[in-house]
DNA sequence: CTCCTTCTCCGTACCACATACACTGTATTC
DNA sequence: GAATACAGTGTATGTGGTACGGAGAAGGAG
């Protein structure tokens, strides 16, 4: 059986612990925390390996005894930038599920950075995959196979996704498409596209549909989202039951 | 009225020609169809001005003449890379939705790199607006309000980005993200979670559920969450309708 | 108590890559 | 045919990740 990549066994508190030499001055949480703040901070392109170890006032290298490569501690920030998910308490598994996903979009959206690493590495920490265990779960007991079940979870985590980039790129935070956000994109855009190519884009833009203030966006408009993956679902769940 | 981004004009065709001096050697397309060829066959990482350039047999600094920077070059190569959308012919809106976001699954899989550019991308180049603007059209006359629409539309894209990750994913190709694709990570996650504090994915994994083989998810699978999602909107259609 | 091992951290490079700047030559306009 | 704007090149600079070897600290062995 191979060895444990070596972050994640750190991750998991699984590192071997040496008796002989000097005794380690940091953990891999204390560089999490360092490199998390400075992208809260700064965005993902202020996180190098100079300026974590220089918020932690050690050396660049010495961050290498903790994480391989810098792809590592990236890995290892978003675990770390997680929040527990929330409780499932009594909810059916429909209201966790709603609680779940909403949660997830929040946490998202508060550290937009999260969207340019989190998407593309799969659940590997202890906190992420909590993620995951407990929207299955909630889905225990409903008479769906554990495929469907993992496959919802991605599907509900791929609208979180969707829906905090969405309402990022509102803000205009995380790109400048066009200038200034949103209103700079549906100016762009109104003076690209013409009625005859692009029919729907078109009365979208004259509707005003693109213009939405963002906390519409961030309520509203992700409930009405979320309601049609949830309905999907427990059509599903009631076919499962009677057949 | 400020003036359109460079590269913008140029994917649109806007450029001024200017009269005086030797005329330019190359185009925009021919710059991103370089750059998409590499990437095809050395993934992203391979993309550098200098191997692009190289490719094309001019200098690196040739290319900044086309295009303001690398991240303009990427912006430039995501509408380049995809390809037209579905033809409407005489499908439903629901036909035509679920033909379009499988076609839209099935080339950013065929081209794992897209993932890491394409969801931080807002569209603004001819092609991926024609995207969104067929399913706009293909949404007109169901009653739906144009910002339902666009909602509607963002969550089919993002479930087409899931799939396509998930898929790349099982095969390896895109990170390796334990050492070799699917299997190298369920073994990594059997070891590391214990059914008291992750009961759901602890069945999961006993149940084989991750172990599923990637022709199967790249269709039963991901036609069973596009059927969820459909679902939910033909049940909001149908409440337009009638209210 | 002393030496030796083993480990942590550091300083110093090195290399890859994006991009600024000044230059050369060419095609157009007067 | 001169003036001019402009395409493409060469060189240089800066930034950032990471390899390598050394120095000193802690513990174990004699």
């Amino acid at each position: 059986m191979r060895d444990l990549p070596t972050v994640v066994a750190r991750m998991w508190g699984r590192e071997l612990v040496s008796r002989r030499g000097p005794r380690r001055g940091l953990t891999l949480q204390q560089i999490t925390d360092a490199a998390i703040a400075i992208a809260d901070a700064e965005g993902l392109a202020g996180v190098r390996m100079s300026s974590v170890a220089a918020g932690l006032g050690v050396s660049t290298m010495a961050l290498y005894g903790y994480v391989t490569s810098k792809d590592d501690l990236l890995t290892a920030m978003v675990d770390a930038a997680a929040p527990e998910p929330p409780e499932q308490g009594d909810l059916s598994w429909r209201g966790y599920l709603s609680a779940w996903t909403r949660a997830n979009r929040d946490f998202l959206a508060s550290r937009p950075w999260l969207l340019q690493v989190a998407p593309l590495t799969p659940p590997v920490g202890p906190c992420t995959l909590r993620w995951l265990d407990r929207s299955l779960t909630a889905l225990t007991g409903t008479g769906l196979t554990a495929a469907e079940a993992v496959n919802i979870t991605a599907t509900l985590s791929a609208y979180a996704v969707s829906a905090a980039t969405l309402a990022t790129a509102m803000s205009g935070t995380v790109d400048e498409a066009g200038g200034e956000g949103l209103d700079g994109y549906t100016a762009m855009l109104t003076r690209l596209v013409d009625a005859d190519g692009y029919p729907g884009l078109t009365a979208a833009l004259e509707s005003g549909a693109f213009g939405v203030a963002p906390e519409w966006v961030e309520d509203a408009d992700f409930a009405f989202g979320l309601t049609l993956l949830l309905d999907g679902i427990e059509a599903l769940v009631a076919r499962r039951k009677e057949g």
